[in-house]
DNA sequence: CTGTTAGCGCGTTCAC
DNA sequence: GTGAACGCGCTAACAG
């Protein structure tokens, strides 16, 4: 009864401290240890205090994996954005990050750089550890995530995009409507000849809704579709500078250039700088999504705003909701777009 | 036996699948398929089809919490960041993030917004989770954490700063002799009033150390230290630009400004843009930290390179040599850093 | 409000 | 190479 002598592995020197040896120094059953630490108004006075002191004393530290196991529950949320250096997912990342925090959970990260079966090798992981819900930034999965996550039922917020049939819940802004905004913002603003620089279409379904919504756009405001003034470009300061020059070199008429990410229009402001190419004088820049960087350059740049940190938010907000036994029903926010008109166009 | 009716609460309509449904429906015992599944090889090609073929019969994914439980081993790494937005950071937690998949391990992340309180309670609520190992980017610890990491046995790497003696292993720069040898590469190039803009001092010794870095530099080079060439200012654009042009008013004679932040740094070079101060001509710029936009700026902007996804790699990779039986000694890893000479300079 | 009993789903250990 | 027994540390469920 003492203590059975834990024969040899003993790495942390005698084993772990459990609630049992807590529940003995104060005096009481384990239970009582396991409710005055989860659920402190459910125990009495008297018997918290001796909990509370006894698990000062050894420093107890509950084991929330035998926890998790006996009550089949988890407070872990897992996320999988495409890139982890990313600030645009870095916004959204804190949010969640933080409502997450407020509620006790905590957050299971992977990348998946992308790609869908990096995706799906993810996903997998993250439900063998049991997260208690998704955040997934991406809607175009590959079938067989699809068919994991039709059997699942944990709550499962997919964003980047909004799906015309989510999974399960969706918080998002319209990548297509949000290029076609923009586009016919410039067309609006007089501009004839515009051009439009896309991120990687591969795997992207977000950059491809964004291209659709370009296009879109010209056809509504009169004006031609000119393959020529479309660019596909891999993200890049130095990536945006050099596609901004080609379009100016093989479509010297051009007048405007939409990016379909503030890096490469950021890049692409810095070479006019250097060419001395007037802004918008020579051309007009305009951007997608809005980094901080885009009202302090000179000049400053158009963009979309995208509330990204609602997204997050809004979306750890539904799973939270959903833990706490909110109704399964799917759920869809679009949290729009906003176009911000600064010097630049 | 063949079904004990798991009566009430049936969320999953019927509870998990386990290991046993998989052994007695691939007719093995429950040990076979946990070894099919964790070490391959040890199983005979039979069994092991014969397990494959069920556990894709039924979409079977191993429950780890069950596993870490038995095995009193997780596959989970704990991170503490200041911020999760900074990109900085990010490309710490992606190298680290990199190096763990690779090594078939989970991250935990969360960040402790540079509160010291909340570093602990972070901490200690990983530790509950039971990861396998921490990194935590601060080395200015509470005394309470302290004592906890004092009493645990998993790997812990600190990073962010190189402290004079590490609680277990550190990589890092030195933040005195980096913001040291930028200011002494500011005096050896002839500036002879060099301001010095710095992030919140409070709570963190990163912060302070480059302050002490600097004026340690400036004894060196004979020149006198001058509190009213350093000011303290929150991270960001404005209040970089912000923080130049109060120096340039209350000291007109400055010639050169050291910002111990990158969006500061930037902050202020847009400021000179919009006002014709000519860069480095009225007045030099040099920043910390190697951002990317740094050398696409016009003009690029003289910086120090501090190899951040080197010391997230090196970081997870002490961790999982650890975890793969090195043995316990303190080590402490000094990255360097790097000048990095640009026009704005 | 408190205690008792009985697992959670797996891996360790030892026998075969 | 395979299986049976046992327990990891905790909480759900019920009884008092």
């Amino acid at each position: 009864m003492a203590g059975k002598a834990n024969g040899r592995k003993a790495r942390n020197g005698g084993g772990e401290i459990t609630m049992s040896d807590i529940a003995r120094h104060a005096g009481v059953s384990p239970m009582t240890v396991s409710r005055a630490l989860s659920d402190p108004p459910s125990v009495s006075e008297k018997m918290r205090r001796k909990v509370d002191a006894a698990v000062r004393q050894f420093g107890y530290l509950p084991n929330r994996i035998a926890g998790s196991l006996s009550s089949k529950r988890t407070n872990v949320v897992g996320l999988v954005v495409p890139s982890i250096r990313n600030s645009l997912y870095a916004a959204m990342v804190q949010a969640i990050s933080d409502v997450a925090r407020a509620n006790g959970l905590h957050l299971m990260i992977a990348n998946s750089g992308h790609r869908l079966e990096d995706e799906e090798a993810l996903v997998s992981a993250l439900l063998a550890q049991r997260v208690c819900g998704l955040v997934l930034h991406n809607t175009a999965h590959s079938r067989r995530l699809r068919e994991l996550l039709a059997r699942t039922d944990i709550p499962v917020v997919e964003t980047g995009n909004l799906p015309a049939k989510p999974i399960d819940m969706a918080v998002s802004y319209s990548n297509f409507d949000a290029a076609r905004a923009m586009t016919g913002h410039l067309g609006r603003l007089g501009y004839k000849r515009i051009g439009f620089v896309t991120l990687p279409l591969r795997d992207n379904d977000r950059s491809r809704e964004r291209r659709r919504g370009y296009f879109a756009a010209l056809k509504e405001l009169g004006l031609p579709a000119d393959p020529g003034l479309v660019m596909e470009a891999p993200g890049g300061f130095a990536e945006g500078a050099d596609a901004l020059v080609r379009l100016v070199q093989t479509h010297p008429d051009i007048d405007a250039c939409f990016f379909a990410g503030d890096v490469l229009a950021v890049g692409a402001l810095f070479e006019c700088q250097r060419r001395g190419w007037a802004v918008p004088g020579r051309i007009a820049i305009a951007s997608f999504d809005d980094l901080d960087l885009l009202r302090h350059t000179v000049p400053t740049v158009t963009t979309l705003r995208i509330p990204r940190q609602d997204i997050g938010r809004r979306s750890a907000e539904l799973l939270v909701n959903r833990l706490r036994g909110a109704s399964r029903q799917k759920v869809r926010i679009d949290v729009g777009f906003e176009i911000v008109q600064r010097e630049s166009t």
